[in-house]
This record gives structure tokens, C-alpha cells and sequence, in this order.
DNA sequence: CCGTTGTAAGTGAACGTTCACTCACATTAT
DNA sequence: ATAATGTGAGTGAACGTTCACTTACAACGG
């Protein structure tokens, strides 16, 4: 099922560390492989361009979302529990791999390159929509209050985890990416269920 | 009282405009000379560096928040009615000024030049703080509702803020900012009044 | 007035560096 | 032996910055 072969997923992970250790800013072909042991000319056996390689990236990050997705929507449990789920989900994730989180949030730096630069709204798009859809079920079960729109509450919860997690990379790690999780959750949790 | 000569000013305006019509990345100094219908050497005539330029635009952000702020603080309003004017007044001057938004949310841009990521950080900082002070005083008021904590609300309403902005870049400016800002604001006084 | 000198700004070629990417050749695996 | 992959020098473009030179104009002494 998946599209990478074995080398592909190589220099993807490495790209993926490189990312979480210098930035976005030092993913140069060099400097990646470099980290790999080889030399630049032998990525491009693997790869026809560097935004091949940020594109795997999103990519690998897409499939593995959907997959725990999948399981947590199909869980039998209410939508607070799977907002919460969701939430703690992606601290965990976040907090393990903090370079996807360099690539999610770095619209910016894909500008020039529409293919990335759409591929990233997509994926914030898609997160804010999961989000909404969780809600909108809840405020049908009168388990979330229903005088703000779920767009606007999917709006404030997914602006604020960008925000803690770009405060997170900026500071260099300088607080535990999940305790402020859990705080950000019940602080939603008091305020959804008014 | 301002520290530039009028042909800084002109090189930071022109400087803005270049990033709000076509992104950070293109904000090259060639480009900037021949915005303003010079030659790239020119520029130096004026700054020592593009960096320079760049903590040019942070500057003029500062000083104009910071006397919008001194007004509105100065006010004998509620804390209700400071927060909505500082969140609608932010809202105001990043439709008028998207260049603005584009410097102060590109974090990852200035990674490699601390002097630059540490302005753009202090920026966000004080920002955070500027609203977490109001709601605190509206919170000993009882104003705002006290079961959570201001610096949580803080964060809330930042993220929103700055995501709406970021979606709106993003999307080139593809909806009424101020009117979406409007929406965010009825959003957030639901919640903080309970 | 006139000619000399000083000064701020513009001009555009050039420099050093970095980068993504290519290519001819070498090595390895099947 | 053939195909796949590694190697590393090379290419051209982009970029920030520098520099020698020019231009416009003001200041000033005779």
C-alpha cells in the first residue's frame, strides 16, 4: 500500500530529523545527505526534486493521521471523549515528532511552491474540518453548547494548539508539550460545555 | 521622535508592500530597489543590512502598536469593551496592512537571524500578555468568568486571531477580514462572559 | 560671480557563497 | 553482463553585499 520505496522512506525520516534539529531553514540536499552518509548527487537516484521529498513528507504525516483517525471516530464513545481523544492525540504526536509540526505550521516557507503551499492548507483544512465535524455531532446531542457555531469553536481550538506548539518550537522545547495539552483541554472542555 | 530618515521610510513601505503583494521570499533586495526605482546598491546608502530592514518594519509595527495601546488602556471602558476594541483594532490594521501580519506570523523565516526571531517572538509575547492583562482585570471584576485562567483565555483568543489572519493570507485575502474578526469577537464574549 | 572642494546619493559590475540539480564515471548487486 | 545505485566534480542561478565611479548640489574662498 505504500507508494515509498525502502531508500525513499530513508531520506524521507532523515529529512524529517533534519527538520527537528535545524529547522526548515537547513533541509538543504547537502546537509541531508550528509546525515544520511551518502552524497547530494545520490538523492536525486531516489527522488526527482526537493519537493519531491517535503511532498513524502506531508504525505507519510496524511496517511498516519488517517489512520488513527479511522480509529477514533469509530470508537463508540461521545464526541467530548473523541474531541479529547483527537486533541491529546495530536500533543502526542506533536511532542514526539516535533519536526512535523515545523513542516504543518511553516505556510510561509512554501509559498513559492504551490504544490506544498496547497498540500499544507489542505492538511489544516482538513484538521479544522475533523475537528468541526466532532463538535457539530456533539451540539446535535446537546453535549456541547450550541449558541457558538461549531466552526467558530473548531476555529478557536485549532488556532490555539497551533499556537502552543509554535511557542513550543520557538523556545526550543522549553516546556512539556503535553501538560500544556492538557491544560488547552480543560480549558475547552469548561468552555464547550458552557 | 522617529529614528528614520524619510528615505528609510520609504525603503521600509516599499519594503512591506513587496511582502504583502508577493510573500517574504521575494523580498529580495533587488526587488526592493527596483520597486522603488532604484538600484540594489542604493539600499545601502540606507541600511547596513536587509536585517536591518526587516527590524525597520518591526520597529514601525511597535511604536504603532504601542500608541493605540496607550489610548485604548487610557480609556475609562470596561474590560469587555478594551478587549473588543484591541482585538477589532488588531483586526483593523492587518486588513489595512497585510504586510504586517506577513512579518509578525513568519516565525520560521527568521529563524537563522536571532535579532529578527527574537523581535518577532517578543511581538507575539507581548501581545499575549497585552490581552492577558486586560482579561485578568476583568476576571477580578467579575466581568470575565474566573474558572478559567487568563493566560489560557489569552492563548485562545490569540490563536484564533492569528489563524484567521493566516487562512486569510493564505487564501490571498479571499474573505472580509474585519468581518470574520466581528464573528471571532461575538465567539469570544460568549465564552469569557459565560 | 567663479572655480574649488565636500558630501550625500545613485549606478551597475563584481564578488563570494549557497543552493538545487546534472552528468560522466565507478561500484555493487543480481 | 546488465541494471541499479553511489560518487563528486561541475553548472548556473540567486542572493546579500561591496566597490569604484558618477552625478547633483551645497558651501565657501577669491
Amino acid at each position: 500500500m505504500n507508494t515509498f520505496t525502502e531508500k525513499q522512506l530513508n531520506i524521507i525520516n532523515a529529512a524529517i530529523e533534519l527538520i527537528a534539529e535545524k529547522g526548515i531553514q537547513q533541509m538543504t540536499i547537502k546537509n541531508l545527505s550528509k546525515k544520511i552518509g551518502t552524497v547530494d548527487g545520490a538523492i536525486y537516484r531516489h527522488f526527482d526534486s526537493k519537493i519531491e521529498i517535503l511532498l513524502g513528507i506531508l504525505k507519510l504525516f496524511r496517511q498516519n493521521k488517517d489512520g488513527t483517525l479511522q480509529s477514533l471516530i469509530a470508537q463508540e464513545s461521545s464526541s467530548l471523549q473523541k474531541l479529547e481523544g483527537l486533541l491529546t492525540g495530536r500533543f502526542r504526536k506533536f511532542s514526539a515528532n516535533p519536526a512535523i509540526a515545523a513542516v504543518i505550521f511553516s505556510e510561509e516557507i512554501f509559498q513559492n511552491e504551490k504544490s506544498l503551499a496547497d498540500e499544507v492548507f489542505k492538511i489544516m483544512q482538513d484538521s479544522q474540518n475533523t475537528i468541526e465535524t466532532i463538535i457539530l455531532k456533539g451540539q446535535s446531542e446537546n453535549q456541547i453548547r450550541n449558541d457558538i457555531s461549531a466552526d467558530q469553536l473548531a476555529l478557536l481550538i485549532t488556532g490555539a494548539l497551533r499556537l502552543i506548539v509554535t511557542k513550543w518550537r520557538l523556545t526550543e522545547f522549553s516546556f512539556d508539550l503535553q501538560t500544556e495539552g492538557q491544560k488547552l483541554w480543560k480549558s475547552i472542555y469548561k468552555i464547550v460545555t458552557n
